[in-house]
Formats: C-alpha cells, sequence, structure tokens
DNA sequence: CTCGGGCTTGACCGAATGGTCAAATAACTG
DNA sequence: CAGTTATTTGACCATTCGGTCAAGCCCGAG
C-alpha cells in the first residue's frame, strides 16, 4: 500500500521551490544580476541547499533554460506535426508560439538577454536549429530558395513578430494606458499576426505559380 | 596662435577610452556582468578613473544607453521627416532603422538586454515614446484606428522584424554558415524588410477605399 | 621658478559574491 | 531499536564587487 515508490522524498518539493524562485529572477533580472542569495531568499531555503541540489548557479540556470527551450520546441512541434495545407500549421504553429509565449511571459525577456552570451550558445543553437529546419521545410514549397523572400528570413520575421510583441510589453503597457498581456489584446495581436501570415502567403502564391510542381527553384 | 580653447586637455581621450570600452563589454554582456575592473581593464586605464570621470558604474551606463537612444532617435526622426508619400517615408525610416543596427551591431543585444530592467524604463520609455508616435502617425491614415490592423501592431511588427534579425544573427551565423550581418546579407534583408512592407501597405490598401476621407473606423 | 587645479595612481574599505564543509537532523530500511 | 542515507543547517572561505581617499603627477598661468 506504498503509494509511492523507493523515494517518497517528503521535502523533495524543496528542489522545485528553489527551481521557481530561480526562474522568476532570472527572468526577470537575468542571470548575473541574481545571486544565489536572492535565489535562497525568494525560495525561503537555505544558500547551501542551491548547490546541494543543483551544484552551481549556472548549472542550475541551464537547467531553468533547457527546460523552457524543450517545452517551447515541444510546443511547437505538436503544432507542426499535424495534419492540414502548409498555410494550416503555420497558422497553428504561430498560435502555440504565442499561447506558450502567453503562459510564459517572462521566457521572453530570458532568451532576449541571453542571445547576447556567448557561453550560452551552444545550448541556444541545439533549441533553435530544429525550429529553423521546420520552418524552412514548411515554406519551401512557398517561397525562393535563396534570395529576399527565402524562407530563413520569413523565420525571423515571423518569429520576431510574435517575441518582439512579449519583450517589449512591459514598456508599451503605460504607453497604452492597457497591459498589453491582458486576455483581449493578447487575442487582438494573435489575430493581426494570423493576418500577416495570410497576407504574406497570398503574395507568395499570387507571385508564383501554385504549384510549381518541381521542388527545385532556379533562383530568380 | 593657441589652437585650443582654454581646455586643451591633451589627455581628455582618457574618457572617451573608458566609454569606449564600456560600450562593447556592456553590449556584449550585460551590465550586471561587467565588473569596473573589466571596463578600466580594457580602457587600459586605472579602475579609479573611471569613478572620476563618470561617478558610478551606473552613471556610466546610462551615459552610453542615452548616447546610443538619442542616436537611433535621431537617425529615425531624419528618416521621417523628409517629403514623399507615407510609403516612401516608411521606407525610408526602415532603411534607417536597418542601417543604424548594422552600423550600431551590438546596440539591439544591449536595448534587449535592457527592456527587461525595471530600473531603465523610464530610460527606455522616454526614447521608445517618440518612435511609437511616429508610426502611429504615418499609419494612421493607412490602417484601422484599432484593432488587430491598428498602428501599434504594424509597428511592433516592423521593428521586431529589423531587430529581431540583429539579435539573433551571432546564432544564426553557425547555422547559416556565414555572417547575417556582413553587407550582402544585410541588404538580402533589408530587401525582404522593404517586400513586407510594400505587401503590407498593398494589402491594407486594397481592404479599404483608397482615401476613406474620414478617418474614423467602426471597428470590425 | 612657484603656484594651483585638473588628472592619475595605488592602496584601501565594507559588503556581497559563488562556493565549501562538518556537523546536525530527518527519513527510510532492516 | 540501530544503521544508513538523504537532506538541511549555519558558519566559513577566498575573491571580487562598487566605491573612496590621500597623495602624487602634469600641466599651463603668473
Amino acid at each position: 500500500m506504498k503509494p509511492k515508490l523507493s523515494k517518497p522524498r517528503p521535502k523533495q518539493d524543496t528542489a522545485q521551490r528553489i527551481r521557481a524562485a530561480a526562474d522568476e529572477l532570472f527572468c526577470g533580472r537575468g542571470f548575473a544580476a541574481v545571486s544565489v542569495q536572492d535565489i535562497a531568499h525568494q525560495a525561503r531555503v537555505q544558500k547551501a541547499l542551491v548547490f546541494y541540489h543543483f551544484g552551481s548557479k549556472e548549472a542550475l540556470f541551464e537547467q531553468i533554460l533547457e527546460g523552457y527551450y524543450q517545452a517551447h520546441r515541444d510546443a511547437l512541434a505538436t503544432a507542426y506535426a499535424g495534419a492540414g495545407t502548409v498555410r494550416e500549421r503555420l497558422h497553428r504553429m504561430i498560435d502555440a508560439y504565442l499561447t506558450f509565449m502567453a503562459d510564459h511571459a517572462r521566457y521572453a525577456a530570458l532568451i532576449q538577454q541571453q542571445v547576447g552570451s556567448p557561453e550560452t550558445h551552444p545550448l541556444i543553437e541545439r533549441n533553435l536549429a530544429p525550429l529553423f529546419t521546420w520552418i524552412e521545410q514548411a515554406l519551401a514549397e512557398l517561397t525562393p530558395a535563396s534570395g529576399p523572400l527565402a524562407p530563413r528570413h520569413f523565420f525571423l520575421t515571423f518569429s520576431g513578430t510574435v517575441i518582439n510583441y512579449f519583450t517589449y510589453a512591459p514598456l508599451l503597457a503605460p504607453l497604452w494606458g492597457s497591459d498589453p498581456t491582458a486576455a483581449a489584446a493578447l487575442d487582438e495581436r494573435r489575430r493581426h499576426v494570423h493576418w500577416l501570415v495570410d497576407t504574406v502567403l497570398d503574395a507568395l502564391t499570387a507571385a508564383r505559380p501554385p504549384r510549381p510542381r518541381s521542388g527545385q527553384s532556379s533562383r530568380g
């Protein structure tokens, strides 16, 4: 009648409390501006416990970052994997992206802060690469393979359109007089991005034959 | 025959050396991750000189940030101020934005890093507000006043499209196998953004009468 | 020359940093 | 119960942090 396995760990939540505290602080202030003391205090835990459970401040940070990236990647992979036309799948991916960002509001700030620091580049690259590959594949049949309308550009354009909204949300709140992350505002943004995707895809398909049949592009 | 005024300051470049060193380091690693020692070492200068010339680490940082913002704002203001149609002025503004970012490659990382820290919000807001106002004015006659196609959304979309390219450039280099900030790549990006602006404006003007005359939108 | 003030230096400060450790405690196993 | 292991504690470490200070340097002015 043991409801738990051989490792019940009644106080296992300690690590989780530390993780949660670190998550919030890192996202709000960035890696360097947060001390282990801060994290321990926020988690109402002894500082040494942070090192006991995670080894070092860097390891804790990378664990949090990795978790975020994995959740993000999985969310987009699920959205992309389903059936439907390329356009439908792209819309689903945009939706998933927006939803994920809305659910993890501070994630945007975190990655934007960390993109600049060379030591975390391998970690980011490892998680960014599949995203990049998906978009390239999805757009391959709609856009030229190279040049200003190549998939890579739309990848950056769409991802920037989504992420920039959340990056600047805290700054825009006072300018707008309302919270950009509120449900209504988010839905409006969602419709904007969908409109943009449709407009772009319409323009792309109008410019070239609807189905070139031969996937090879001769480069304009 | 004095070539200089009452303040020749043969070693005036010290402050400039410190500024340059701080600029590079702050942009590369962010405020918190850079120590005054680092700055002094990079500038080949005694640490105390940093405090003599700038008072504090924060003051030095804000001076650099302010300088960047002012140059950025001025560049966009000049581009926007000229004659021409709204479309032409928008294209000029995009061009100025891209050029400024290319000339100050690390600026993108800096502001993205700082957007998240509440203490610099007033500084950023002060410099972001006019930008926001310009775009809203410029787009007012082309887009609905509210809803998913309101000017504010296009402001975020276009600025994200520009800035995101530079934010992710260091990460994309290994993925692409070439430097996204090289002249050829930048020109391609420039054409992409111009294509996007034209496509969006075409769609907006096609959807509604070319000149609604009455600026009031009934919101869909 | 002397004077005086803007630079520059290097030593110094208290506080905070990331990290360690031995000892104490809690929890589970036999 | 004893024995073992996982967890927790608080003191402790060396280093670095942002910042100060008094003394010296270098300069042009008188």
